[in-house]
DNA sequence: ATAGGCGCCTGCTGGC
DNA sequence: TGCCAGCAGGCGCCTA
């Protein structure tokens, strides 16, 4: 579910509420998430303060007083909000973080559990997972030369490239998609077959796309809240994702919908033509 | 190197 | 009404 725009409301909504607080208490579920418990861990957080809530691809990463780094991914369905301690305890809650004596609470809900927390002991080791994964640069610091040889060296689709956490971190299937129509480019089309402009276009587009969803505190369709408990409010400006049949708000052509990378991918068949429009003769 | 399929989970929707 | 298939903001593993 929550893609980069979601993953930095939630951590502009956490931060004022965990920086400088001290973690009184650990409980869990007892139900993993999607990587088991490592034994222990839980207990070492006690009485840790949180000095940072920062943001990485769609990582959350909260340093610890002690050089710790606690690491928190939302998978399709998390949620990660602070609230008073006398909240009624929803189901699939897996984590409860006792902030400041107990009054408050750090509470991860996960219903599907594809979401991770791990404890890392400290910033190198933190590094050394990022770069094992390989993860990408923000899409707001993407180098035009870097990215215009990571499309032209891919023979795959567009649309997979977006989704390759290695090549760019943080965007996921609504903004691969809405970023492809922006740049009028056809998800299908393959990255070593754009040229310098569509790449640059595409660039562009991922960073408009994803400023404007941070603007609208992300996109709620089912599960998705920020560290406040309210919705998003960019899924009313989807402009082809989840919008198969209703017309293009460029062209009015109905969005078509296909599989593509695995997943459900949507866009205009007028306005992201699967070749190149040749302009004026030749 | 890439695509495709599956698995990990729960919940919702639409068709019969 | 109930049942069942298919779908969902992610990702890692396997195979061809």
């Amino acid at each position: 579910m929550p893609e980069l725009p979601e993953v930095e409301t939630v951590v502009r909504d956490l931060r004022p509420q965990l920086k400088g607080r001290r973690i009184t208490s650990v409980q869990v579920s007892g139900l993993s998430l999607r990587k088991p418990w490592s034994p222990g861990w839980q207990d070492e957080l006690v009485g840790k303060k949180m000095l940072t809530v920062e943001r990485r691809g769609k990582w959350i990463i909260v340093r610890l007083d002690t050089g710790q780094h606690f690491v928190l991914h939302l998978g399709m369905s998390g949620q990660l909000t602070v609230v008073n301690a006398g909240e009624p305890l929803q189901n699939h809650v897996h984590l409860i973080l006792g902030l400041n004596g107990g009054k408050r609470q750090l509470r991860f809900r996960d219903i599907r559990r594809f979401g991770t927390a791990t404890l890392f002991t400290d910033a190198d080791e933190l590094e050394c997972f990022f770069t094992s994964s390989k993860l990408g640069p923000e899409p707001f610091e993407l180098d035009a030369d870097y990215w215009k040889q990571r499309l032209h060296q891919a023979d795959r689709s567009l649309k997979a490239i977006l989704l390759d956490q290695r090549v760019v971190a943080g965007v996921g299937n609504i903004y691969a998609d809405e970023s492809l129509f922006q740049a009028r480019l056809q998800p299908a089309r393959l990255g070593r077959d754009v040229d310098d402009t569509e790449a640059n276009s595409l660039r562009r587009a991922v960073v408009t796309v994803l400023h404007r969803a941070i603007e609208r505190r992300g996109s709620s369709i089912r599960n998705y809240i920020g560290g406040r408990g309210q919705r998003g409010d960019y899924q009313h400006e989807f402009r082809v994702y989840g919008r198969t049949g209703e017309p293009c708000p460029r062209c009015r052509a109905p969005i078509e919908r296909i599989r593509l990378a695995g997943r459900s991918t949507h866009s205009c068949p007028d306005c992201q033509p699967p070749l190149r429009i040749r302009r004026r003769g030749s």
